[in-house]
DNA sequence: AGAATAAAAGCACTTTAATACTTTTATTCA
DNA sequence: TGAATAAAAGTATTAAAGTGCTTTTATTCT
């Protein structure tokens, strides 16, 4: 469904979202760490992110990335939207370009049901959320 | 959600079965035209499908590839697990090798009911329940 | 102002998926 | 039996996704 680099992403935020409380930012290393993916490709996603207006970042010393409290309240298809486009809640389960209900491929009505169901996930929790469950110590990031 | 080759392959074997009334077998340059996909590709994943028993092939002339009565009667889920392996349905929506109901993700809960109903479309659509729209010329296969 | 820090940005490399090409094998038909 | 047909199988190429490295720019602190 979603890209590993969108994946990567949400990861991401999240991580960065949980550690807001501190006030302080955090940086490349140190989120790519906790998530577990590389240095770079963090950093190429979050340039991505603060684009988008999804983070923000700062340069230089006690620099690096940081989310709004505004922010903390998008929901994650925000973040998907970014990475993958506005397009993957739209795709056809057989890859038809032109697929839809007047139009529809052979699976098309129950495909849509559960594609449905994913665009409303990620487009109702926010990224509040989300870190809630981590803050607790109930889910993690990586592995 | 489905790679590229699978969705060219539910296509291809919809298809095959909708063409099963004729008694003909079917040639890859046929069914590559029909569904627009690639000759080549066509040809090796059908190769893939035929060493998974999801179809059949006869080489030499008037031979190509066919599909019977019993082998219609699947669940397009083989032709998915033949092409994408068995795993696809139990994924992690962020990624994670170690997710579970004891060792969720963040979005855990959520997702995996949207994968369940989409592992059940494709545990209990047969073969057969898809070519009807087919033939009834409901849907189509190209576009 | 200068040094240090850290993200931004651009370019290059690697890996994987997808596609193309070539040779081999099996079957049919004359 | 030999020619033609069509899938099987193996190899190579292309395209896309992901990763890595280097340079530039902005900010902070001394």
């Amino acid at each position: 469904m979603l890209s590993y680099t969108c994946k990567t992403a949400v990861k991401a935020v999240i991580y960065l979202a949980s550690k807001y409380e501190s006030g302080n930012n955090a940086g490349i290393k140190e989120i790519s760490e906790y998530i577990n993916a590389s240095e770079h490709t963090v950093g190429k996603i979050l340039q991505t992110l603060v684009k988008h207006n999804v983070i923000n970042s700062v340069k230089g010393p006690s620099g690096g990335f940081f989310i709004s409290k505004e922010q903390r309240k998008q929901t994650i298809i925000n973040i998907v939207e970014s990475i993958d486009g506005k397009q993957v809640f739209k795709e056809c389960g057989l890859g038809l370009s032109k697929c839809s209900s007047t139009h529809p491929c052979p699976i098309h009505n129950d495909y849509k049901k559960a594609r449905d169901i994913i665009e409303k996930l990620f487009g109702s929790k926010t990224i509040i959320d989300l870190c809630k469950p981590v803050n607790n110590g109930l889910t993690y990031l990586m592995g």
